[in-house]
DNA sequence: ATTCAATCTTATTATATGAAAAATTTTTTA
DNA sequence: TAAAAAATTTTTCATATAATAAGATTGAAT
């Protein structure tokens, strides 16, 4: 491999020059730039990332951590939680990033309250500029760690103080959802709400309450069944609803696309037609949605520009580190599809 | 960030003498080892993987490339190629890596025949010690060109000549997957092949009249529906099967899960109920299988398994260059799910 | 038993890696 | 001739490794 110093030769200029022309210096004759430019097509000079590294003390990598709060899940399994958030996000990143001369480094990390003075090792070790941090159920010592470290960083999926991050309004989001069924005339709508001690489960179900209030339509207890934001967790809850409770909903909206998916699963099994008998409308929309039979309407989180917000909020802050924070809140909207009819 | 040499001085050594330890060099006396290590760990001294990287030559980074032929696909579209292969195999990847001193870097590049002289950039510049390619339906010159820069290379999804490969035996699944639908009584059994060009839509095809023959079924051409490997793909395939030839099939094996959430589209908007009236088997096990309603009965490919073999292989590859090719072929199993009845 | 060279251990010094940036020098321009 | 511009030399980054040195041990000759 060809180094700086060959071109220079090649030129017959010195080392310096080269790295100056590399650089776009502006002190330099545009007669000398063409002689290094030429040399460095003509021996195919590719810079050496770990030089330049070690003299800047930089890292020409970004690290993308999808923080769990739980070891490696089975991706398939009808009762786990999938990942699709990380995947969908981080198109968007990718795709920003690669008119970037970064790297991306993925590591899966655990934040668990049992390993909560650890570290991503691309973060101890150094091997990134600055991370995106993936993902809302986790422990919070987590990220007082990563601030310790001085690291920079962008949450994606969740606020926190003081910090670059890109989400959703879930209550918005929910009360969007909810709204259109009632717009579709839907009045008894039964809500599937996440596991209590998670904020956006707080959010979503505010969301709920706040659409039903806006029509006028009552809150009942009776409607709301709690579960894990899994296909297993709607297939329960539904159940549990439909068979305990006095009820007869004409809509479901469930917290997850994952859910909704269950709770369909249950209608299949009882011979419920869907949207003939039923409604369901869901949040998420992610892959699950569209290949569901019939298509989930769902409400999207459009991760896609979550994660392009995202990168663009990290590279202008390794570019400034002191600009200001920026809390960015992602549109949602609305995907009409098939599972929601008009009564 | 203290280095090798305030670790030196701390423990009263040079610096080639911590280094030495660092390295397991085994001529240290057993003292002077745990003199720099109290060192080491009273310092918090982390090495610099810049400075390790420049002076060895190498990068402590691998490649995993998921290759396409199409640029940014938007994976929730119902139309779309998505891509579970990529995200699956990549967890038995991690999986593996997280025991290694390796990060992993993620690059998408598509393989056209328009850009057949580029590399992807983490290879154009370096950044990796070797690389997985993931994905089968791609252009073969992009192999070639890495070939060239000799990088070391495993590739998922496909064999080819002389290189470290980790793949399935596509007919022998396909076989399975028809065979297990015979088993059940169905002789009438439509199946949905994918592009004419691919290899493995070949194979598949292949697998297919292989397990008729077994069980002395005469092949129908009429019983073989085209199409992409998409939900779209599957949809389209089966309505003009079921239109416009003059069959009644008990039962339809696609190439691919997508394919057959896209025929229960189809029979669903006909009112067909799976399976009481029609069974479903396929190939894949993606999420889409087990999230469909019913859970499709599916031939799973063990990508996890695959990712992991991968993984040992590319890292045996690096520590011995000159190692014999493997081609390695992961087991496939059956997985019975709803979407199949006997009759 | 004593001495001295040879050998083995163990550690140190010197050098190399490839580029950036600071400090200088040379060249050009005003 | 001074000032400005352009290029060069030198230093630095943090580590690995080759070359070397110091000290300890062994062994043979006296």
């Amino acid at each position: 491999m060809p180094t700086i110093y060959d071109v220079a030769i090649e030129a017959g200029v010195s080392k310096s020059t080269v790295s100056l022309v590399i650089n776009n210096s502006p002190k330099i004759r545009p007669e000398t730039k063409y002689k290094v430019l030429t040399a460095i097509e003509k021996l195919g000079y590719t810079p050496n990332i770990a030089a330049i590294e070690l003299t800047t003390k930089r890292r020409l990598n970004l690290g993308m951590i999808p923080v769990t709060n739980h070891d490696s899940p089975k991706r398939t399994d009808f009762d786990s939680i999938d990942d699709n958030y990380y995947h969908d996000v981080s198109r968007g990143i990718y795709d920003v990033m690669k008119n970037y001369n970064y790297g991306l480094l993925t590591e899966q990390f655990t934040a668990t309250s049992a390993n909560s003075d650890k570290l991503p090792n691309i973060v101890k070790t150094k091997r990134v500029d600055g991370v995106f941090i993936i993902g809302g159920l986790f422990d919070d010592s987590f990220i007082k760690n990563l601030l310790k470290v001085k690291i920079p960083m962008v949450i994606l999926g969740r606020t926190y103080p003081n910090i670059d991050s890109v989400s959703t309004d879930s209550k918005f989001a929910t009360y969007i959802g909810v709204q259109y069924l009632i717009s579709k005339g839907h009045k008894e709508i039964l809500f599937i709400e996440g596991p209590e001690l998670t904020p956006s489960s707080r959010m979503k179900k505010e969301g709920y309450n706040l659409a039903l209030t806006e029509a006028g339509i009552p809150f009942r207890e009776e409607l709301v069944a709690k579960s894990e934001f899994t296909a297993l967790g709607g297939y329960l809850a539904v159940k549990d609803a439909l068979t305990n409770q006095n009820i007869k909903p004409t809509a479901v909206f469930t917290s997850s696309d994952a859910m909704a998916v269950g709770a369909m699963r249950y209608f299949y099994e009882k011979n419920v037609r869907i949207p003939d008998q039923i409604s369901i409308a869901t949040y998420d929309d992610t892959i699950l949605a569209t290949h569901a039979v019939p298509a989930l309407t769902s409400v999207a989180l459009n991760k896609d520009q979550i994660g392009r917000q995202a990168a663009r909020l990290l590279l202008e802050r390794l570019r400034n580190p002191k600009k200001e924070v920026e809390n960015i809140i992602v549109p949602v909207n609305l995907v009409e599809r098939d599972s929601v009819r008009s009564i």
